[in-house]
RNA sequence: UGGGGCGUAGCCAAGUGGUAAGGCAUCGGGUUUUGAUCCCGUGUACCGCAGGUUCGAAUCCUGCCGCCCCAGCCA
């Protein structure tokens, strides 16, 4: 990191605390409920988190925050490891849960009744509620508010020994049920839960509450910022006052931000998971879905994710970034690191016919255009090639410098070939060209002086190997889904499309994962999840051109 | 209508009394055997609005408006 770096409120905060000798190391954590898989939304808190330990030297825990069994499940937490690694992030031998704490928070609860400043409430739920009052009336008193504290401790005792139903008490603070401030209603502490627990076993029958545990494992592990997103904000005072009733060694300080929203995507683990459930997606790894898992599958670099944060910022504004910000940043670093290939992947045959029947000439093909690092291949080329369909226009307007009936073209690493004749089907189709090549501008012979205006890549028919090439788009069809009340009605029907390609050779032997440039089409990242020839469109490339046809129809 | 938070260009975002950084996008231009990359250039931002304080305010004060969050025994 270097010192000219931006610094949000957040590192100066800790900037601060290093500098005043408040901390001596800034210790962080990242804390997930194991109920969903990782998204865009979180990568944001992993890179501040271990972000800013990692820049002070400090530490930071990876801790699930599993105090809610029923919702949790194993499968997450597998999943959230991989994908924080993936990330490039490391929590060492950090690894914790809020579940490790059990005993201590137990115990901590049974401080807070002896302190009289919590008590066991045997209101049903509904009740509860009811007597919570509402945003403009205050709440008002449980009748089994001002029980005694040995009552308090038995019946608490009681609720551990499982002698009582769910819902039946309630452990809750005793703070002020007129408190502006809902989160001060006398909040749960403990609640009633016959369920085992994935990690702590079969040992418990009553979970603590996210406030009471949040806190306090914080406090326990020695966290110096705890890190949080907005909604938590109103929770501050409740987290202090935990913290201000047990006095735990540490006292860890709670810092909020906003939330990092994708135009055109959904980040509520929710609507996520109901776009598993309902099959509008292949699952949580889908290329579609905003999630670590499935940006990973889509063939988004870890390091562009980084840099889209960076480049988000930390705030305190509310934010929704536009789609292509995001995707910029990935076309940035794939750029310099996929090489180049080339692949057609809407195939119109051009036969070459004063090309000798049975000639195959090896082109060689730089593997990207600006680092020689990247080397060079072989390209067979032959009579019969494959072109894209995109790059023949049989009544082509002025600025179109591709194939046009009578026009010439060069063929990248070939020769200049011209467009003689058009060959139709009954239907009026173009489904072949006659074309004729120009022996003497053989790329990189020094006879290649020649210039002409286009440039466009081919595939040897008899040398090409099938693909099946998916090709994605934006989920949805309206900038903030996370605002419409049935994100269904705008989900956006095409958001995939799978076509038939043709690559050339040497992409039959990509290893799943890779990703390279199918030249002047995109960036395509061989799928690791599905066997076979499947390669999923990471993002295309910059195209003038479709923004020129564009402009022109909007001018029409 | 209670409490908390936020409002600087299309999207992000610096700036905390001295007269509006930067990034992305946009729009021009140059280079180019990827219409890519790269390189140059390009923005009058009513600093949410209205008053006030001050020689001077995005920055201080007052009032107003808009948006987000909170009434789970979810996190």
């Amino acid at each position: 990191m270097n010192d000219s770096e931006p610094r949000d409120f957040i590192r100066k905060i800790i900037d601060e605390d290093l500098e005043s000798g408040k901390h001596a190391e800034i210790v962080t954590r990242f804390p997930p409920e194991p109920n969903g898989y990782l998204h865009i939304g979180h990568v944001m808190s992993i890179c501040l988190n271990f972000g800013v330990a990692a820049e002070t030297g400090g530490r930071t825990y990876l801790r699930f925050d599993d105090t809610n069994p029923g919702k949790e499940s194993p499968e997450y937490v597998e999943a959230i490891e991989k994908d924080v690694h993936w990330l490039g992030f490391d929590w060492g031998d950090r690894l914790t849960h809020a579940s490790d704490y059990f005993d201590r928070l137990y115990q901590s609860a049974i401080e807070l009744i002896e302190k009289g400043v919590a008590y066991v409430d045997s209101l049903s739920a509904e009740e509860i509620r009811e007597y919570r009052g509402t945003l403009t009336e205050p709440g008002k008193d449980s009748p089994y508010r001002d029980r005694s504290i040995d009552e308090n401790l038995d019946l608490f005792a009681r609720m551990y020994a499982g002698e009582f139903a769910d819902g039946e008490h309630l452990l809750r603070a005793k703070i002020d049920m007129a408190s502006p401030n809902m989160n001060l209603r006398d909040p749960a502490i403990y609640r009633i839960r016959h369920i085992p627990h994935q990690n702590a076993g079969d040992k418990w029958c009553i979970y603590p509450m996210y406030d009471f545990a949040h806190g306090l494992s914080d406090a326990y592990e020695g966290i110096t910022h705890s890190l949080c997103t907005l909604e938590f904000e109103d929770h501050r005072p409740l987290y202090d006052w935990f913290l201000d009733q047990l006095q735990p060694e540490h006292r860890p300080r709670q810092i909020e931000f906003s939330r990092l929203n994708i135009a055109y995507a959904i980040t509520s683990k929710r609507k996520l998971n109901a776009l598993v459930e309902e099959g509008v997606v292949s699952g949580w790894d889908d290329p579609r879905m905003p999630t670590i898992a499935g940006m990973r599958r889509r063939g988004y670099p870890p390091e562009a994710l980084r840099e889209f944060v960076v480049r988000a910022g930390v705030t305190k504004k509310d934010k929704l970034i536009e789609m292509g910000a995001l995707e910029n940043c990935v076309r940035e670093t794939l750029g310099d690191s996929a090489p180049r290939r080339m692949a057609v992947l809407r195939p119109l045959k051009v036969v070459l016919t004063n090309y000798p029947e049975d000639q195959v000439e090896v082109m060689e093909a730089k593997n990207h255009p600006g680092n020689p690092d990247f080397g060079t291949r072989e390209m067979p080329f032959s009579r019969e090639l494959w072109i894209e369909q995109d790059d023949f226009m049989e009544d082509a307007p002025r600025k179109f410098f591709r194939l046009k009936p009578g026009g010439e073209v060069r063929l990248r690493f070939g020769y200049i070939i011209r467009c003689d004749e058009v060959i139709k089907n009954d239907d009026g189709d173009v489904v072949e060209l006659r074309c004729s090549y120009d022996p003497d501008t053989r790329s990189g012979t020094g006879t290649s002086d020649r210039k002409v205006k286009g440039t466009i890549h081919w595939v040897s028919c008899k040398h090409a190997v099938d693909a099946s090439v998916r090709l994605y788009d934006r989920l949805f069809t309206e900038a903030n889904p996370n605002a419409v009340e049935d994100f269904h009605s705008v989900l956006n029907p095409d958001s995939l499309e799978t076509v038939s390609a043709r690559l050339e050779p040497s992409l039959g032997e990509l290893a799943a994962g890779e990703t390279v440039q199918f030249e002047r089409l995109g960036y395509f990242c061989k799928d690791a999840v599905d066997d076979g020839a499947i390669f999923n469109r990471v993002v295309t490339l910059r195209d003038s051109w479709a923004k020129l046809e564009k402009q022109a129809l909007q001018q029409a």
